[in-house]
DNA sequence: CCGTCTTGCCTAAAGGCTTTAGGTAATTCC
DNA sequence: GGAATTACCTAAAGCCTTTAGGCAAGACGG
């Protein structure tokens, strides 16, 4: 076969449009060869094995997401922040399911602390600065506003809050006042 | 081979057991016929086919998780009931990692229609009677409570919040005062 | 008590994904 | 121009899924 210029990016990128189309779990080796028109042990002189495609598509959704986070974060704060993160999230969820999934893929200790998400635990903790919380609420309010978002969206995607009025766009800015009512008011021990 | 007594029951369950050892995206009809000590195709009488099998294993585990939310929320109302709610789910997260990833499994709206995910729905409805909110904020509040019950759960099984201060713990109990604060409180639109 | 029917698990087999080993042709470099 | 490297290939083994068909033992009617 002819030459066909596979790399690492170039495979990642194909695996994580591939997850969009078809699910990141149905992304496989054989799946991303198909994709390229080669033979499947063609990938192993790029890849070490299927987990490290998966992983691979993972960190380069988190920095994705952490690109997108950090710019709708630029120049805002307060609730102008909280709104403007969230609804990277949730949007990017929206066009973008099977990268959203890869993005949650449990990575190991070392890999994790290597990636993007620290990024995103900075920006969480940038948005509190325009609250009024000292540690450790503010570390219990990172830690929800990262359950609701990732809850929300995830439930959304799987078809949780679907066919049932009110919409679902009202129930997230809804919930979204509610969040910045209660980070403005968040309750003493 | 001798007669082992194979029925769907006993292979729901087998295979739940399995989720928690092993994982449940790692339990396959090969693994659960391994622990039966019988060959792959025997349970094929018993079982449509391999999603059958996972399809199953969530609704067991939905149906076991609103049971127990059901006998925490007897005799409870408000934050206490609240709090307990929330604890069945952390709890058997921690207890039932396998059970409860395969009762967020996406099933399809048929089935999801006759599963105990209706029962999940109406007690986080029954927690919102010991506050004072009419529709539609209600149901924004019922969709905020299983995003952050399912977003945090999520969060914490996948590792996110060890081996840092403050303790799981306490962030959980401080974030229910906080939900308990703000559903005493929902800010008008 | 005996033959038949049914039930319950088995073997065979095909197709797909993963991963390793080793081959070949084209490109790069001295 | 020849040697080394690169980039993709074939071969093959292992595991999982799923369908088709077989056999033996227990249930059941005569």
């Amino acid at each position: 076969m002819a030459h066909v210029g596979l790399t690492v990016e170039r495979l990642t990128r194909a695996g994580a449009e591939l997850a969009d189309e078809i699910g990141f779990d149905q992304v496989t080796v054989s799946a991303v060869a198909r994709r390229f028109g080669v033979k499947v042990p063609s990938l192993y002189s790029h890849l070490k094995n299927s987990q490290d495609l998966r992983t691979r598509i993972a960190l380069y959704a988190l920095e994705e997401l952490a690109d997108r986070a950090a710019e709708a974060l630029a120049g805002r704060s307060g609730k102008d922040a909280l709104t403007a993160f969230a609804d990277v999230y949730r949007d990017y969820a929206g066009e973008h399911p099977g990268r959203y999934a890869a993005a949650r893929l449990r990575l190991d200790p070392e890999t994790a602390a290597g990636s993007a998400g620290v990024r995103h635990a900075r920006m969480t903790r940038a948005i509190l600065r325009g609250y009024d919380l000292t540690e450790p609420d503010q570390t219990h309010a990172v830690r929800m506003l990262g359950s609701v978002f990732h809850g929300y969206v995830s439930l959304e995607l799987s078809g949780g809050f679907s066919h049932s009025a009110p919409d679902s766009q009202e129930s997230w800015s809804r919930i979204l006042d509610a969040l910045d009512a209660l980070l403005r008011n968040w309750p003493a021990r």
